[in-house]
DNA sequence: TCCTGCTATGCAACTCGTTGCATAAACAAG
DNA sequence: CTTGTTTATGCAACGAGTTGCATAGCAGGA
């Protein structure tokens, strides 16, 4: 399990509540996580268990106190030792390849509205992708100097960046072959 | 859930049993769904329950009997009704993108040898999905005429395997890109 | 002959993830 | 002044997915 790591990292790089948390996972550039807030909280809690990672009540005008987090001791070690050890190969679940593998014995053209819309998605999400390298990474070193992340972590979090901007280019132009496909077969009923 | 339906697809292209499929899902050309072989059975059994699937058991020399399945006429309208409802966002889990912003806390040029290892695993893979695409997609149409497959189905495959090469070619350029960020940071310390 | 590996199926237990629901305080819009 | 939205946290139940184990026939090599 890679929920408490993924954890670990947010957390290193801004100490947060679980809410917070949540809406980094959400609609964080670089969208390479996902969890909902009941999986934080549970996580959070057990971590916190487990000495981790610390709890500081923060009261706040205009809206309900929270509790941020940050990264102890024994939680970076975790997260070193984590580092260390080889992934698992990860479980593949592409739907949308699945749909399209199906089309064939249905209506392929049917597909088409669906196959759009992801696009459509796909494309969207460069765009936000492309927003958020131009605010975060299109300044120069010395701009970066008052940040608040090590360059390391600048560096690697603009790779990772650029690994969501390449996938979105490649689904995009993937999804447009299909679409040729699909319509091919649509006009040879 | 879909594991019932990429089941319906696949059965559709070739009927077979459990095991088949299991290794389907493993090594497949595509490569676009993962489950085990207890989860397959599982679902297996709900489906014939359901009338979506109806099984044949075919005596083998030489190994065990197998139980081979084939798609029902109900088992084909489901597929339909959910072929038109619109993909739910998918749960996404890069472990390797965590590991890569995770490497600032710790020591960069350590994932090195972890990422090299996984640029083989895609250039490996790639090279199984174009030997695939040359077997099976590699002849003329009048070769093709004798497949079991009718063309909507071959050429749709042809197109979900076509994005797997994509993908594979992608990332195997991002994580070079990902390469030279860790090595220059690892020089830097 | 024994051991390993492949085909083929399955149970039981457990963990992970999702869904529905609930609470509560503050603000903005009508 | 009521309704809806955002921030913020949480419980309980359920369903999906994983892991460990078990069985059994047959093939091939040491």
């Amino acid at each position: 399990m890679a929920l408490e790591h993924a954890i670990l990292v947010s957390l290193l790089e801004k100490p947060g509540s679980g809410y917070e948390l949540a809406r980094r996972f959400e609609r964080s550039i670089g969208h390479f996580w996902t969890a909902t807030h009941q999986q934080i909280y549970r996580v959070l809690k057990r971590m916190e268990a487990d000495g981790w990672i610390e709890v500081r009540e923060v009261p706040q005008q205009g809206r309900p106190d929270k509790k941020e987090y940050s990264v102890s001791a024994p939680g970076l070690s975790a997260l070193g030792e984590w580092l260390h050890e080889p992934i698992r190969p990860e479980s593949v679940r592409h739907e949308l390849a699945v749909k399209i593998r199906g089309a064939a014995f249905d209506d392929p053209h049917a597909l088409v509205g669906e196959v759009e819309r992801h696009q459509r998605m796909h494309r969207d999400r460069l765009e936000h992708y492309l927003a958020g390298e131009r605010r975060d990474f299109g300044r120069s070193d010395a701009d970066a100097a008052d940040d608040e992340l090590p360059d390391a972590g600048r560096e690697l979090q603009h790779a990772v960046l650029r690994g969501g901007i390449a996938y979105e280019r490649m689904m995009i132009a993937w999804l447009d072959d299909v679409l040729v496909t699909l319509r091919r077969l649509g006009r040879a009923r």
